[in-house]
DNA sequence: CTAATTGCAAAGATTTTGCATGCTT
DNA sequence: AAGCATGCAAAATCTTTGCAATTAG
């Protein structure tokens, strides 16, 4: 059993095709998905699918760690399947590929000083980065070149 | 003639009673706003303003870099006036409740590292932190007390 | 077999568009 | 006076809910 169904198992849920589906076109996309998207996707894997269940698998996903959501900067909400550890993001704005990358003491420091300074408590983060992969980094240079 | 008005003027843009009614509604409140509440709140200053002149305000007003939209925890947009300088939001969970801060050096430090080790190109980012502010804090602990 | 899960249809929200009228400059 | 801006109505999206049929364990 791999690790996810596992989890899903183990939180009292059950292993679906349709579930099976989303997972799949979510680990197999660097680029976060709309949830239209991911029933345009997971129709060929599953043509049964439908979008009502899209929804309601990628919000159990997200509350069981297996996915979660990232604000794009088109202002859509995507999902991307989660890697272990923590996760921030950095999101091509050309292609949309995203990478994880691991939380960062750096960050830690800062959150501590913002303590100090607003005296709020601080117990969650959302941390996105935006730019160009290097893939799309390489053909804007071309361009600029012709 | 108010700094933000000039930038409307600026920009070739008019300076309208909605649009006034809007910036006040921003200008008086912490906690970002979806469209819905700012036009609720802007009603009793400005009462014909409709929801579709709220759209297009803060459309307007994010390209002037005179609001911006926050992604709220519960997954809606809010609008927040913008202070000089650049901003990080720390939004308070319970109330909502945002108080800006600068941006850091930290936070530079960081943007390098995952450059290097991504090969990704950075130029933009969006960090939110999210917690509990001073007085929502103050509540829980007396809660706890109980 | 039992209960969780699905998908449809439809309701609810949210956001955008077309257009005649009003208001700023 | 000229044209940007407004607000209404309605379209287009996006998201959630109710419920009977289906399927995993």
């Amino acid at each position: 059993m791999i690790r996810w169904e596992q989890r899903l198992t183990d939180a009292g849920c059950r292993v679906t095709e349709p579930r099976r589906a989303v997972m799949q076109v979510l680990m197999n996309t660097q680029a976060p998905l709309a949830p239209l998207e991911i029933l345009e996707r997971g129709s060929a894997i599953h043509p049964r699918l439908g979008l009502v269940t899209v929804y309601r698998t990628v919000m159990l996903f997200e509350e069981l760690n297996l996915a979660y959501r990232v604000h794009r900067s088109d202002g859509c909400h995507g999902y991307v399947a989660t890697s272990p550890g923590h996760h921030h993001h950095i999101i091509c704005r050309q292609c949309g590929r995203t990478v994880e990358f691991p939380g960062s003491e750096d960050l830690d420091l800062l959150i501590q000083q913002v303590e100090q300074r607003t005296d709020y408590q601080v117990d969650d983060h959302l941390l996105q980065l935006f730019g160009l992969c290097p893939g799309c980094r390489r053909k804007e240079i071309q361009k600029d070149d012709e």
